[in-house]
DNA sequence: TTGAAAGCGCTAACAA
DNA sequence: TTGTTAGCGCTTTCAA
């Protein structure tokens, strides 16, 4: 049944392409790295030589030898929720068609697990990171700092980023959607939230500061638990909602998918939406405009955060120093549709 | 701005280690590979040496001189299709603990481009890879066949898989599905589906041949689009068939989000469901049972999927030939709920 | 069980 | 513009 003989693949070198083509592997090496700066006739020489010959350069050599490789790190704290595989999606649109690639690291939202990956994946020498939090602990922190090659920060903005960073401002983006349930007219808003998350937990204290000083915080409205988020999580955490607090009127979610299960779980329940209650949603991935209604939603830049994040790194690696634009906010937008009903 | 002065890290090696503990660098590469055949005075006396010195190994070195890396290739077709992110955490968490690390690869759907990333994957000298079709180009599949590393090939069974494979039987998963909605009493159901990749194309097939066995088959009341899947393009799908073929009374969808656009769209027009029209899902992702009603779908062993694959691959990265089941069939489940209505 | 010697395939630094 | 030389930090092979 074994199918490979570990082929001790005569695969060829360097030196068999400067043989093959005349010139020295120096010179080989150098046309394929920088073109420019060989000669027209010795340029040509060596592309014939490595096609004839099928060359391939070995990344391993190359990276030993010049002491970086071309692996840029993705931290992020999932792989399930959908708010990263936009982000994802951004990064790897960014590295199609450059020489380098991505290698992803799943810290499960623990950020002793963050700083074990920040440990393993400097040691690879990457040519750059990103990580997608600001809560590291002091020493992954101190990894970051002292990190030999560009790391960009995602997700929100902060004065404290280690070198570069891309987000926007979640507190202003969900205290924009709980404004947004008052300004309908809502007047007993809930809060529903899972896997807390020091982001979460963030978002959930300043809707707490932002209702209490609108004077409707009400704690048996608020509900959140460590589990993962879901829609049946959100059908649950409705549920519950509900049943503690029977006289809510509107619920903001702390998730795309929370919001789904909550408005899946009025629908069961005949409560109807936006009438007797209002739901406002956070992030706004497709489907949540796609429900029937429509929810409400503050739209989060996802794609746009992966999209920028790795240009930025791209630019920072080929020039060191060279990116003056080292922070960015790139805002959020209320997206107002069914789900929530204007005044 | 310049953070960071490229330090030439004087980042200890496996000579200082050697040097520190008082042996030779060989001792040294072996307690950290093999201890189990180095002496207990001589691993103590290097383990502290390592701790001491903070020694990380270089993953470059030690990839040049074995010819081989702890990469594990994984190509996929999509990043946003959710049932590649269940395959991918599947992947992911066989991987957890272990040396390896996973490096994706998206091909957009495109042969060509898998055929481009299994070329530059291979010339990396990967640990395996994993990838997510049978349909490579002929050049692809010889790349394949030539790969000095374990290939496990997965989401379909197929007798032409290259190495190894594990899936389940795409064309009797959408048959009971078919066969579902007939059971019910429906006699003109439609199908719908996105992104005209191969796969989807034999699913479409074999969703005619059985509904033309049966007498049902109505090609008006088939509609495909090459465009990426997603809810909204359920919604309009479904949108479409309606206006062709009005008196529909059932569909299949060819994925979750296009069964959840179909549902909203229902919901919109007040199309009874189950009653007047069944919907069955393919794939089953967590939301689709939280839908009101909730959908009757194909569940289909993604998560499983990758997990198998990439324990297939590490034992037989470990002890070559090691597999005896090198081919698994990991069968798929009818789940039937509301939105079909049993006889 | 341990070690010495000889590379792996490439690039940095310098020289021509 | 091109080449020479000397490693990068590890593992393989062979010997003790």
């Amino acid at each position: 049944m074994v199918r490979k003989t570990k082929g001790r693949s005569k695969r060829p070198t360097l030196v068999d392409v400067a043989r093959e083509a005349g010139v020295s592997a120096i010179t080989v090496s150098r046309t394929i790295r920088s073109p420019e700066i060989v000669s027209e006739t010795a340029r040509r020489k060596v592309e014939e030589a490595i096609s004839r010959l099928g060359y391939t350069p070995d990344p391993a050599a190359s990276a030993l030898a010049s002491h970086s490789t071309s692996t840029i790190g993705l931290l992020v704290p999932s792989l399930t929720n959908n708010v990263f595989s936009d982000v994802l999606r951004g990064v790897y649109e960014g590295v199609e068609g450059t020489r380098f690639f991505i290698q992803i690291g799943n810290y499960r939202y623990s950020a002793l697990e963050e700083e074990g990956l920040i440990r393993n994946f400097l040691s690879q020498r990457p040519a750059g990171l990103i990580v997608s939090s600001m809560d590291q602990t002091p020493a992954g922190r101190a990894l970051l700092e002292s990190a030999s090659c560009p790391v960009v920060q995602i997700m929100e903005i902060s004065p404290g980023a280690v070198d570069m960073s891309v987000g926007f401002d979640q507190l202003a983006a969900v205290r924009s959607g709980a404004r947004h349930l008052l300004d309908c007219g809502y007047r007993r808003p809930g809060f529903i939230s899972a896997r807390m998350d020091p982001r979460a937990q963030r978002r959930l204290a300043t809707f707490r500061e932002f209702t209490a000083s609108a004077g409707v915080l009400d704690d048996r409205r608020i509900i959140t638990t460590p589990q993962p988020s879901s829609v049946g999580m959100g059908r649950y955490l409705m549920e519950q909602l509900l049943s503690r607090a029977p006289d809510i009127d509107a619920v903001m979610c702390n998730n795309d998918d929370l919001a789904v299960g909550a408005l899946m779980e009025a629908k069961r329940r005949n409560i109807p939406v936006p009438d007797q209650m209002g739901i406002c949603s956070y992030n706004d991935i497709e489907m949540v405009r796609q429900m029937v209604p429509a929810l409400t939603a503050v739209a989060t830049p996802r794609h746009e955060i992966g999209a920028r994040a790795i240009a930025m790194l791209l630019a920072e690696i080929a020039q060191p120093g060279s990116v003056d634009q080292r922070h960015l906010d790139l805002g959020y937008e209320l997206m107002i549709r069914e789900s929530t009903r204007p005044v």
